[in-house]
Formats: structure tokens, C-alpha cells, sequence
DNA sequence: ACAACATTGGACCGATTGGTCTATACTAAG
DNA sequence: CTTAGTATAGACCAATCGGTCCAATGTTGT
């Protein structure tokens, strides 16, 4: 069961980050929810605390790649895709603790840290290539795919932000008629 | 010398949250910065860590408040109005320790607490009543104005993330661009 | 059965955390 | 000069921080 382990470490971790920072959250505090002692962490991230953000950061990172997949999967423009995206981490933020962007909150929180850095870059170019993507088989080309992912992205990232601040997800959810205008 | 010591706390204060964020910066670290003793700290903030992030806050808050102000003074429309505020958002990022934005790091950190959401809602709306004020004012009706409002502090707070991820600041420097596109 | 290795539990550590408290120094009003 | 209120310095505190370490347990191959 080595991997349920790490896999429940990397859950609870990915959940306290995205709530309540990387330094707002102590190792304790993930031992205790993932039901796990300090001497199994050390075993499957010998590199700490750090490890552990770091792949959980890229764990979140998937899950919510695939979200935007699926969003993209189930209609047939660009402009219903994003609608359907937006919509989705929407719904996320109104009914789960998802209420800050996880990579926001477990990589960029805190120390400008060369790694976390890296990381943090490397997802963020992932989702901006996805959204490239979808823009291309809707038929956009490369330049305006290009446009199309960074404003999205920028949008997502920000409107996140003010939906914390607001404690509202009401800028998630205006993204679709922002980006339509 | 009263305000001297307050502000002085103020200005470190400010300086190491946008740094290191909230929960990554000490009150020791704080009181080194600003040259003055916890005895101090705490006759002019009672409330300690948590009433310096937000009077910091809202130092930082006005202060950018006047650096678009000033941005937006020197032009005639809004497209070259956005262009120098990005410009010099994006100089602050590539020459200073502005590498991210001061609310976002100060007070949506860590715990969603109540006096901190609030602070920062505040300084968002502020900021965004500012860009519908210069909209307005190069002729945009009040609906155009509040959608061009939401699109740029959405797309600022967005690119400000990424820029930080990527350690460059380009994506503050697209943003005229994607506006306008 | 045995050995080698993987995994876990948790005691223990020094450092740092934010905060309190008191003695002292400064300043202004009488 | 005295008094009252403001401001500062820093010793001190319990709690928590992330991390190390080792004994015990589980697992696997021979």
C-alpha cells in the first residue's frame, strides 16, 4: 500500500495548501488529516515539506487540466467551452473548499523558491498549451490560440483572486461575457 | 515622532508580505526591517501581526491606486492609458520587490479571515470604481466602463500571478495587447 | 527460517512563532 | 518641579514550527 499512502499525503496536503497557504499550513496539520505519521512522510518525501507542495501542486494541477478537458469535451465552440469551464470551477468554488487557485496558494504564497518557481511555470504553461488547443480545433489560428489561452488564463487567475476577496465566485462567472466582448 | 515609527512599521510591514507573503513573514522579522521593538509594535498596533497586514494593505492599496492615477493622467485615451500602467506595473516587477500584487500576498495568503476578506474586497472595488472612473472619463458609457473595469483588474491580478511564476514580465506587458484584441 | 529491505510510529530536538508584561524614557500640561 | 499620559526597550513565555532519528513492524525474495 505504498502508493495509498503518498496518495493520501498528497490529497490532504493538496487540500490545506489550497485553504490555507503553504506556510499557513504545518506538517502536523497534514499528518493528522491524512491519518499518517511524521516517519512515512519522511519516507515518501525525503525532501519535506517542499516535496510535498511540490507534488501536490502537480497533482491539483492534472486534476483541474482534466476538468478543463471535459469542459471542452462537451461543446462544440470555443466560446461554450470557456462558458462550460468557467462555470465548472464556479460551481467548484461555491461548493467546495476550492476557493483559491491551488497553485497560487501552494507555490506562489510564500518564498520566491527556485523549484516551486519551476513549478509553478511549468503548470501554468500546461494549461495555458490546453487552452492553446482547444482554440486550434475549434479552428482559431496559432497566433489567435494563442491570445485566446493567455487571456484566458490571465482572467481565470485573477478573477479566482477577486472571488476569494468577495467571497462571491460571481468574477469566475463573468469571464464568458468578459471574453465575448 | 509618533507617525514616524507607525509608518516605518507600515512600509516593512508592507515590503515582507508582498515578499514573502502573510504567514511567511515573521513579527521579528518586521521589527528588524523597521528598526523598532516589539513594545512599540504593539502600542501602535494592538492587535498585532494581523492589524499591521491590513493597515499595510491599505497603505500599498493607495499607493497603486495613485500609480494609476498618475498613469492615466498623462494619456488621452483609455487603450494608451492601460498601455502605461502596464508598463509601469511591469517596471516595478522587473526592478523592484513588486513581484506581486501587495493584497494578494498580504491578505488572501492564508486564513480567510473575516477583517482581511473584507480589507481586501474593499481594495479591489477601489481599484476597480478607479479604472470606471478613467473609462467614463474617455467617453465609455457606465456598462462599457464596468466591463472594461472588470477586464483589466482581472487581467492585472491574472498576468501578476504568472509573471511571478515565470519570474518574467511579460505577461504584464501582453496585457494592452489581449485588451485589445 | 532467514535475511534484506520497505514502511511505519512516535519520541525528541533546537529554533522560531506571535504575544504579554514590566521597567524605563520621553513629552506635555499644570 | 510634578504629574499624567505616551512611547520604547527587551526579557520572557507557552505553543508550534519543520525535521531527525531509531526501534518496531511489515513485506519480499531466497
Amino acid at each position: 500500500m505504498t502508493d495509498d499512502t503518498r496518495a493520501k499525503l498528497i490529497r490532504a496536503a493538496a487540500a490545506l495548501f489550497r485553504e490555507h497557504g503553504y506556510n499557513g499550513t504545518g506538517v502536523a496539520e497534514v499528518l493528522n488529516r491524512a491519518g499518517v505519521t511524521k516517519g512515512s512522510l519522511y519516507h515518501h518525501f525525503p525532501g519535506g515539506k517542499a516535496d510535498l507542495a511540490v507534488a501536490s501542486a502537480h497533482w491539483a494541477g492534472a486534476w483541474l487540466t482534466k476538468q478543463v478537458n471535459e469542459s471542452f469535451a462537451r461543446t462544440d465552440t470555443m466560446a461554450t467551452g470557456i462558458e462550460a469551464l468557467c462555470d465548472a470551477i464556479a460551481e467548484l468554488f461555491d461548493r467546495t473548499t476550492w476557493t483559491a487557485c491551488p497553485i497560487n496558494s501552494t507555490l506562489l504564497d510564500g518564498a520566491t523558491n527556485e523549484p516551486f518557481q519551476a513549478a509553478a511555470g511549468e503548470i501554468f504553461e500546461n494549461w495555458r498549451a490546453v487552452f492553446g488547443k482547444h482554440a486550434m480545433r475549434y479552428g482559431a489560428d496559432h497566433h489567435t490560440a494563442q491570445v485566446q489561452a493567455d487571456k484566458l488564463l490571465f482572467m481565470l487567475e485573477g478573477a479566482w483572486i477577486v472571488a476569494r476577496a468577495q467571497g462571491r465566485s460571481d468574477p469566475l462567472r463573468k469571464i464568458p461575457s468578459l471574453l465575448a466582448g
